[in-house]
DNA sequence: TGCAAAATGGAAATCCTCTTCGAAATTTCG
DNA sequence: CGAAATTTCGAAGAGGATTTCCATTTTGCA
């Protein structure tokens, strides 16, 4: 390590002379920049430290590189300029500009902080995940731990036991459609508003039936044969949900579901569906894996139909 | 990653014609030779496997090389070609050549292996329950393995850093409210809309913020200070959710807010706040770690308000 | 609303890294 | 012991990566 950090130094020769500019500022006005003029930290903690403190106003660009740098030094460490900017979703020069802002003499100066880390902490934080031991203290505390086992519990299911062959299917029905329509009430609201938000992200129109206005049968009358219907429902199945659904099925749109039973009286009337079951804790229920295959749904359905773009025009 | 892979396979284009020598060797003697001929290990562990089964036999250079890749991994991931040679005792070109030895189009090849493993964010090497081996063969399932992943990770987070001072000074001081306030928009809202419908189930009245009708401003600008305000919030913040969080402050409401790191704009109008890191996966992001969380608060929420009941009625 | 200052995006220029190649040194085998 | 093959070394060229610079956009303020 000590050979490297000769190596880096020797390349970069000079640093002070080479970065006039923060002189420069400095000594014109040091009051507003004592926030950004902060000395060069030294280690990762200390930039953590700095950027954590709070007391920086950065603007946009820059704020959006210290919230990637803060969340992903892995990638940072790794990475090259090129790279770490594409993922942050900013220009390379940007990250230049931050580095030099704390005082490096660029970006590589301040990635040498972001690999020490990794090389310092590599080895030994391998075996990490385990909830702290105080973790039981309390009695909230043993909920969340709870709340936590039961969405680890609803992951591991899907690894377990899924069924690749109805998933595909509902990708192709969803890709093949006009307009898809997202159904799903109460403890399935949430999961059919986070799909209908980033379906539209990936530039797939749909409509959310949210029931605003109690007009979701005037929507859901509006559904032709060439749209498709993504039901999320769970037990019990007392809402509005296999009423849409029914009225959809009348109107020959092609349904698919994501149900938690055999039982769902919406089997009957979808195309395809799949089988999602979510533990619970306490009476609180997961949506980890309800969202999670609902949302490999909709990457597949994006996949598809711009892969179909590229191919019909 | 995968930029940097294909860049090198055109740059080290017909690497079995570059190496002649060692197809010569095979025929004249392929005992000795078989040791040199692996095809390409695809994974460190693959390369690690046959650096340590001893079968072969490498002159005294890159024996050298073997030996510091064996001991030094993280070093090999982290420096630069002359750094790594440096360390090693050798000339870069051997590392080049000890590269293609393997069939590796060159050193930064090689180096990706040991990348892609320091950085290890790929679960697939963490434990158990693995999806089936196919997931890998279709790209959907290989995504949708990726989502669970990432989910997983966020709730590993949770049990890694946990602040649990503000936790339950969260839910103190949202037991403590007349009417909680919801407030969460984009990615934040299926939290919100989750929490809203828990907390109504258990009794606990609440204003979810939906901004249906462009409302929202009128609706906070009903709170008062007996009130409390739960904000959820994610980078970007570019959503209206900093300015009724603004109002919510100016009306001396008491606030508390989880967000995903120190920047938000919301943690300085908040009375306490919590950071919870989701990991995302191609852009997609897990809202698993925030449900958690978010149904801890609730059910500690509620917890207290009945026993409060109990105690004053 | 208009001006000034700051921030941003993008491309050119520079620097460094990686790879290639031929000569020298070493080893191996007859 | 000598010749051939193999390995090593070091320099030079090609290709990226990083940085710098400037036009444009955005922000802040009167």
């Amino acid at each position: 390590m000590a050979d490297r950090k000769e190596a880096g130094a020797k390349a970069g020769e000079g640093p002070a002379s080479s970065q006039p500019t923060l002189d420069e500022t400095d000594g014109e006005a040091p009051g507003r920049k004592s926030a950004l003029g902060y000395t060069r930290p030294r280690t990762y903690e200390e930039l953590r430290a700095v950027l954590a403190s709070g007391t920086v106003h950065f603007p946009k660009r820059l704020r959006q590189v210290a919230i990637f740098l803060w969340q992903h030094p892995d990638d940072v460490a790794l990475g090259t300029i090129v790279q770490v900017a594409e993922q942050a979703g900013v220009q390379p020069s940007t990250l230049v500009r931050f580095a030099k802002t704390f005082g490096f003499a660029g970006f590589s100066d301040l990635q040498g902080l972001f690999k020490d880390h990794v090389k310092g902490s590599w080895p030994e934080a391998r075996g990490r995940a385990e909830p702290s031991p105080k973790a039981e203290t309390r009695a909230e505390l043993h909920f969340l731990g709870g709340i936590v086992a039961a969405a680890r519990a609803s992951l591991d299911r899907i690894g377990e036991s899924f069924d690749v062959a109805s998933f595909e299917a509902m990708i192709d029905v969803l890709a093949g459609a006009d307009l898809i329509y997202l159904v799903g009430s109460k403890r399935a609201f949430p999961v059919t508003a986070y799909l209908s938000l980033t379906l539209s992200q990936q530039g797939v129109r749909n409509v959310l039936v949210d029931n605003v206005g109690s007009t979701a049968f005037d929507q859901i009358g509006c559904i032709g044969r060439g749209d498709a219907l993504l039901a999320v429902s769970f037990s019990p199945y007392n809402s509005i949900t296999p009423d849409l659904v029914a009225v959809a099925h009348e109107r020959e749109a092609q349904i698919v579901t994501i149900t938690d039973s055999t039982f769902s009286p919406l089997i009957p009337l979808s195309r395809r569906w799949i089988e999602v079951i979510e533990s619970d804790f306490a009476g609180f229920r997961s949506l980890a894996a309800s969202l999670s295959v609902g949302m490999a749904l909709v990457h597949g359905v994006a996949a598809r139909r711009s892969a179909g773009r590229r191919q019909g025009g």
